[in-house]
RNA sequence: CGCGGGAUGGAGCAGUCCGGUAGCUCGUCGGGCUCAUAACCCGAAGGUCGGUGGUUCAAAUCCGCCUCCCGCAACCA
């Protein structure tokens, strides 16, 4: 039987400086949601990779004196460095400077062409004669040129432009009338802002710069921004090129992005779509920004995090679990190191930690590491966390669909705390005392480690390499953790074995970690 | 009056649509336990829910006005 596919994109990200923590957590969502789709059985698409044209490029490679292509060859391999450390399990890391992608974007440009929705125009714009560039209103610095903080002035130039009304009523009906775009707050945003006060024609091509994809059938002019971005979601799948032939995974189940550029993928991205006659993607998924100390982060700020240093330190697991943890579905996560450390400490190091920890050495302590068949149910202590972990797999479906991940790891840690006190309600220790005992002391070690398996296989998707360490604590064959029997209770065999281990999440001393981190800055 | 989102115990948030004893996590204080990573479990203190006026038997929740913060406003995850 053929599998049911399940495509998930990253914005590609611009290279004009080194990745940071919010590059990371795009990436690390869509990587969660990757691998938990895979475990439920679909057959996954899960891209990210890097748009690497434009003025700004052309500029930056200027001024650190190499060729625009060497610039973006370094930065792209340190995305894909970065990616590699962080566990992302992307399919395909497609470079807009990548052949097929060109090629794809002029055909695709013709194709829009052909069918009248593009024409030549005029674009009008502020514009900084040394520089050479056309600025935004929004751009400008005190009324300046943001690059040189000259003077600028009122200026045209011959551009090409994507008419957008002919698709207008279908984006609107597509914001409005579908659960397309979440968090839904974001749909006001979108429909008074853009699509009532009349969408703008859409500037495709420029003529002052040279970094990027000619147009195909007017060399002065090279294909601006978006055309040349967003198409990434369909050429990498073989979209009008002979690269790749997969276009069955279209249309996309999730494309997730930052706030940012929702504007981009929820108007723009579906006129394309629109014109080009295909299918629209299902779900766009916009996430809000970390910040520090309450001021936005960003390349400009210079105020960004090294997630190499936060890795190194904590472990990546442990970065992706907080930064997953603590971004609110509606609002922006104020990062901080105490926080982080917080997290690591209570959730990953108290909770879950100890509670492996502890479970698997009352096996090893009480029984020689191994669990006798024989063993006694005790209903009214038992059926409630085995009610609770039972039910859990079908919570964190519907939540990952949203997609809320940070509400996942909530439910899931509830199961850990309940677990916890199921362990002083139960009180191994005095049913050790007596040798009568043993068949109880064996059922609620069994029931500890059933739900630590049930709760380490929901988490793998979120800590990969952290929950395979569990898994071989707790004994559990690759046929234990699998997504059917997330949901079932009585998996491990009965007369387990478990192997004690290295401690998986260390807890950190925060007060000294705080101080090595600004000596670190 | 450009559009949108916020303001809830020390910190971070949920609750607001569909009014009815204000909830969660962290922190603090007290207690319990000893299997475990000085971890775990229980209990307590702490809030006139930004301000103000109104509707109502009853308002964090509905309506009016006001203050403050943040984001977006054609290329920052």
């Amino acid at each position: 039987m053929q599998k049911k596919t399940f495509y998930i994109t990253t914005p590609i990200y611009y290279p004009s400086g080194n990745p940071h923590i919010g590059h990371c957590y795009s990436t690390v969502t869509c990587d969660t949601i990757a691998r938990y789709k895979r475990w439920q059985g679909y057959d996954v698409m899960f891209s990210t990779g890097t748009d690497e044209h434009g003025m700004k490029i052309e500029q930056n490679a200027a001024k650190a004196g190499k060729t625009p292509q060497l610039y973006v060859d370094e930065i792209a391999d340190i995305f894909k460095k970065l990616w590699a450390y962080m566990d992302i399990s992307y399919d395909r890391f497609i470079r807009t400077t990548d052949d097929y992608h060109k090629s794809a974007v002029q055909n695709i440009f013709k194709k829009i062409y052909d069918k009248g929705y593009i024409y030549k125009g005029e674009y009008s714009g502020k514009y900084c004669v040394p520089d050479e560039s056309f600025w935004t209103e929004s751009q400008l610095k005190d009324g300046k040129c943001p690059e040189c903080g000259r003077d600028v002035i009122d200026a045209k130039e011959e551009a090409y432009f994507m008419k957008m009304q002919p698709f207008a009523e279908r984006i609107e009906k597509l914001l409005t009338e579908t659960d397309f775009l979440k968090p839904a707050a974001r749909v006001n945003e979108m429909v008074n802002n853009f699509i009532k006060p009349g969408l703008d024609d859409l500037c495709v091509s420029r003529t002052t710069f040279k970094w990027g994809v000619p147009v195909p059938f007017d060399e002065e002019h090279v294909v601006y921004v978006w055309l040349d971005a967003l198409t990434n979601y369909i050429t990498l799948l073989g979209y009008e090129n002979g690269e790749h032939d997969d276009m069955k995974y279209w249309a996309a189940d999730v494309h997730v992005t930052a706030k940012d550029i929702v504007r981009f993928h929820s108007i723009i991205w579906i006129a394309i779509l629109l014109a080009l006659d295909l299918p629209l993607p299902k779900r766009l998924y916009s996430h809000n920004f970390i910040k520090l100390g309450g001021a936005k982060m960003g390349k400009s700020t210079g105020n960004v995090i090294d997630p190499f240093v936060l890795g190194e330190r904590y472990g990546v697991d442990a970065l992706r679990y907080q930064m997953l943890r603590d971004m609110p579905f509606n609002d922006d996560m104020d990062f901080s190191n105490e926080l982080m450390l917080s997290r690591i400490n209570t959730d990953l190091a108290n909770d879950l930690g100890n509670l492996v920890s502890r479970t698997v050495a009352m096996v090893e302590k009480y029984f020689g590491s191994q669990l006798p068949s024989e063993k006694t149910q005790n209903d009214a202590q038992d059926s409630d966390l085995i009610s609770l972990a039972s039910a859990l797999k079908e919570k964190i479906d519907t939540l990952i669909e949203e997609p809320q991940l940070g509400a996942s790891l909530a439910e899931i840690f509830k199961v850990i705390s309940r677990a916890n006190k199921y362990i002083d309600e139960t009180e191994p220790w005095v049913l050790a005392k007596d040798d009568a005992n043993k068949p109880r002391l064996a059922q609620v070690l069994y029931n500890l480690l059933e739900a630590v398996r049930i709760c380490s296989s929901l988490l793998a998707a979120f800590m990969p390499s952290s929950m395979q360490k569990v898994f071989e604590q707790i004994g559990a064959s690759a046929d234990c953790i699998s997504y059917e029997n997330a949901g079932k209770w009585g998996v491990l065999p009965q007369d387990v074995t478990v192997k004690r281990g290295e401690i998986i999440f260390p807890r950190f001393d925060v007060a000294k970690e705080m101080e090595a981190l600004s000596s670190l800055n």
